[in-house]
RNA sequence: GGGAGCAUAGCUCAGCUGGGAGAGCAUCUGCCUUACAAGCAGAGGGUCAUAGGUUCGAGCCCUAUUGUUCCCACCA
């Protein structure tokens, strides 16, 4: 060995200068080899306002895992990588942070904006991409993109032309969710609605002409202002009368029509619903069906406009307060009742969103919703779990058009340009247009786009389109998309039809769906609780690979799961386990080892381990082709810690200190089976993985690019695994009953066995001494031998004759207790095969199977019968 | 109002297409056995939420109920 491991497992040793020695080695790097089979995935890039969270550990560590995997299988794998501009969310930082030093947008305009905005992201954007690097994310750097960069932007103006081109996009005055506090636009999806207590004012409209009053009840009383219309519902025979009339609305004393329509319930209130088309969707769609007057009462910021002086410059809640005041003084207050509903927030600041009348941009979604439908219907795309379609379909059937401007400065400007002279407007990809019409330069729509419009683009616009790159031909569609089910309705809905629509293909095949990673309580990490889980302060106290490996297991897909220290500190003693045991390995090796495979001559334990293995390898193969990484994370962590480290390292033992052949035979299987253990774990933990591997071959490539293992036939010994589970038993029933009898490991004692397997045993006697503190090793088909401690398997009977430690009554007592619970297994088992049904339905291999256990039971019942004579 | 998830050992969670219930942590008992005390060897601990049903056989499939979490939805 060139090198040794150090003797303590140190993390903070070796995880920089590994990431650094694979990316010097250029093991990122993607390559275009049509010899292979693509395997791509697209990373969900990260705001660049944002820091590493537990959520993006989680999502980074699955796609690192798939990629790793398929890298080792022989796949030609690009990892793209890359960071979104995140529009809103990076100007509200921005502004913030402008704030504090007493500057505005509007103090250094839209250039100077623009200007601090980049600054910010040369500042900040790197940090998250220097994060991931800590996880052992395995991107092709080479290949980052930016969700504004060059690239992307072209990619956006040729999808904003060509969609507008197709009439599937459009610009028109609707009623969209504004944010008060943002000063924008936001789409249906970025709405988040939450139960919040507020009052239901019960008011009296007078009826005009008439001593009648109309009662209604609200929970805005304040939009009064700008009600044209008071509805019914056209079968309330309460009302029907008075449709067609006007009442006299309070306050304002504005004579509003009485309409009838179905949107009214007869049964919900007092059945009358005041007609507020300019801050309420039902509203607006009441007024459009009735061609009522659409009247704006509040600024952007949403106070009360000057028409109504009043109450001008008083924000919503002020102006509710004072017009409640009013109404009373007028006495069209009837009653105050408290009352729960749903208010719409804004999902960046939490303000109250106010709905409100403006003229934006929209995309059409119907034509585009069908296709994305048909793509998951027909299982081109799946989602892992499956249950995931069903948000998907339920979000795609009922989806309403998409509010895609944003009247914010940091994004995508609309490539919309408008003629100042004669009210003309152009789309178009140039940066600046001329007026057809009259020849003047025209000025460009100030809006931005919604920052989802180009993450929709991100698996194809980052492999070059619309040019037709060798990247994008190759790598397109991408193989498996890695999310939170939080994400779904933004951006997996949007990237579908995006990639059906533009390249004619779904953009990915599988969607594989992680849930939240939440505190040890439960609940969801926020800033404002304080609970959030810092990655790089775990990363910094047990590893990325403890990190790493901690949330691959104990998992499923689409389910939350808890951080909790102790799992993280338990996947660093996993990693100590491994470390520790190659150190074993390699102490043991001569300093001119070289690994030429599994010697010619394998012993029976060989054969075991070998076999094992060959299935472990089958095993997690088929989980990890199924998504079930957690499953897989399991099955090596069992293998490696309970059947490599506590069995078959301790076979070795003897043979190691005996030296010669039969040492250099057990040094190969020992280095074969763990390099093959390793390779296998790469993926979950590829730091420590590679450390090892690399001194263990003395630097003959790193692990990250071997192959990994397969299933052979060759491989596979099933009568030896049967024989050594036989052994296994018998030293695991002496420990047992050398334990119960409070024997300490330091007492030797003969062990007689007695047993049918006599060769088996007998070539195994070496174990008994070494593993069940055996001073001797006697077998025979038969043995009469009284006063001593009996341990019995299906397979064996072993005395320990031990005298003074035996107390008969005692032992006979136990074999009673062993006796009833293997008559109960007996009786278990020859009711199952005596019942007809099972016999003639059950599949026949588990009848057989069946039977081969009853008759193990039998012959242990006979063992058991027989030690229970001979104590009388 | 609609939909989905979850309910399994004291705690946190696995349990793949139905074939006698598992892990980690915690608890108890022994061990410094020359890779590892971040360890080794043993042990205890579960009516798989409840009630029905399908089946030769149900933690798993069906129905209902309870509790819990989440998503969606225009009841003013």
């Amino acid at each position: 060995m060139s090198k040794e491991l150090a003797k303590l497992y140190d993390p903070k040793d070796f995880e920089d200068r590994i990431y650094k020695f694979w990316n010097d080695n250029g093991c990122f790097k993607a390559t275009v080899d049509k010899t292979k089979k693509p395997y791509t995935i697209v990373i969900p890039p990260p705001n660049i306002t944002g820091q590493l969270h537990m959520g993006h550990a989680l999502d980074e560590t699955l796609q690192d895992i798939l990629i790793r995997y398929r890298r080792m299988q022989g796949y030609s794998t690009l990892w793209l990588p890359g960071t979104d501009h995140a529009s809103i969310a990076t100007e509200a930082k921005i502004v913030e942070a402008m704030r504090k030093e007493g500057v505005s947008k509007e103090d250094i305009g839209r250039e100077g904006f623009l200007e601090r905005a980049w600054a910010w992201k040369k500042q900040y954007g790197g940090r998250i991409v220097e994060q991931l690097k800590k996880l052992g994310s395995s991107c092709d750097w080479s290949r980052e993109r930016f969700t504004m960069d060059e690239g992307c932007n072209k990619a956006v103006r040729e999808v904003f032309v060509k969609l507008y081109e197709k009439g599937l996009i459009y610009r028109g005055e609707r009623i969209i969710n504004w944010c008060p506090h943002c000063l924008t636009s936001i789409s249906d999806a970025e709405v988040e609605y939450e139960d919040q207590a507020g009052h239901f004012w019960h008011l009296r409209y007078k009826i005009k002409d008439s001593d009648e009053y109309l009662e209604l009840a609200t929970t805005r009383p304040e939009t009064l202002l700008g009600d044209t219309a008071v509805a019914v519902n056209p079968e309330d025979e309460r009302y029907k009368h008075l449709v067609g009339k006007t009442v006299i609305l309070p306050i304002v004393h504005r004579e509003i029509p009485i309409v009838a329509d179905d949107y009214v319930e007869m049964d919900f209130g007092t059945g009358v619903v005041k007609i507020t088309p300019a801050h309420d969707p039902n509203d607006f769609e009441v007024g459009l069906r009735h061609n009522l007057e659409v009247i704006n009462v509040m600024t952007d910021d949403a106070k009360i406009t000057e028409d109504y002086p009043k109450y001008a410059g008083m924000d919503r809640y002020e102006a509710r307060k004072a017009i409640v005041e009013d109404l009373e003084k007028e006495g069209a207050l009837v009653k105050i009742e408290d009352y729960s509903h749903n208010v719409g927030t804004c999902y960046r600041c939490g303000t109250t969103v106010e709905p409100r009348v403006s003229k934006q941009w929209f995309v059409k979604m119907e034509p585009l919703a069908g296709p994305a439908i048909d793509a998951v219907k027909n299982g081109e795309t799946k989602f892992v779990p499956e249950r995931f379609d069903k948000i998907y379909f339920h979000w795609l059937e009922n989806i309403k058009d998409w509010c895609i401007s944003r009247q914010l400065w940091w994004g995508h400007q609309i490539p919309a340009f408008y003629c100042d002279e004669c009210g003309e407007m152009v789309v178009t990809k140039e940066d600046s247009a001329v007026c057809p019409k009259c020849g003047k330069k025209m000025r460009q729509d100030p809006d931005t786009l919604d920052t989802w419009f180009s993450s929709a683009l991100w698996p194809f616009s980052t492999l070059g389109w619309p040019d037709k790159t060798e990247d994008l031909e190759y790598f397109y569609p991408t193989s498996t998309l890695v999310t939170g089910y939080d994400i779904i309705f933004f951006w997996v809905v949007r990237m579908m039809f995006s990639g059906l629509e533009h390249m004619g293909e779904v953009p990915f095949k599988t969607v594989l769906i992680h849930g939240l990673v939440r505190d040890s309580q439960g609940r969801k990490m926020s800033k404002s609780l304080g609970n959030g889980i810092d990655p790089l302060e775990v990363i910094d106290q047990y590893g990325a690979d403890a990190l790493r490996f901690m949330l691959a297991s104990g998992n499923s897909p689409g389910n939350d799961m808890r951080y909790m220290d102790e799992k993280v500190k338990a996947a660093r003693n996993f990693a100590n386990k491994l470390w520790n045991a190659s150190r074993f390995i390699m102490m043991n090796l001569p300093d001119d080892f070289e690994m030429k495979g599994l010697p010619e001559q394998l012993t029976l334990e060989d054969k075991w381990i070998v076999s094992s293995f060959n299935s472990l390898v089958k095993e997690v193969t088929e989980n990890l082709d199924n998504f079930d990484l957690g499953v897989a994370a399991g099955k090596i962590y069992d293998f490696i810690w309970d059947v490599f480290c506590d069995w078959y390292i301790e076979l070795t033992k003897p043979r190691i200190q005996e030296g010669g052949q039969t040492k250099e035979s057990a040094q190969a299987v020992l280095v074969w089976v763990m390099q093959g253990m390793l390779k296998l774990l790469h993926p979950f933990m590829p730091f420590i993985t590679e450390e090892i591997w690399q001194v263990l071959t003395n630097g003959s490539g790193p692990i990250m690019l071997s192959q990994f293992p397969e299933y052979k036939e060759e491989y596979s010994y099933s009568r030896e695994e049967e024989d050594f589970g036989k052994i296994i038993a018998a030293i695991k029933a002496v420990r047992a009953r050398r334990t119960e009898m409070n024997v300490p490991p330091s007492v030797k004692a003969k062990i007689f066995i007695e047993t049918a397997d006599g060769e088996l045993f007998e070539s195994c006697s070496i174990f008994f001494e070494k593993l069940a503190s055996a001073s001797s090793v006697e077998v025979a088909e038969k043995y009469e031998i009284e006063d001593a401690v009996t341990a019995v398997t299906d397979s064996a009977r072993l005395f320990i004759p031990m005298n003074e430690l035996i107390d008969k009554d005692k032992e006979l007592a136990r074999l009673n207790k062993e006796k009833a619970k293997v008559q109960k297994d007996i009786d278990f088992l020859s009711g199952k095969l005596s019942n007809e049904g099972f016999l003639a339905k059950a599949p026949e291999k588990l009848v057989e199977a069946e039977k081969a256990k009853l008759a193990k039971a039998e012959d242990k019942m006979a063992k058991i019968n027989q030690s229970i004579e001979a104590m009388k």
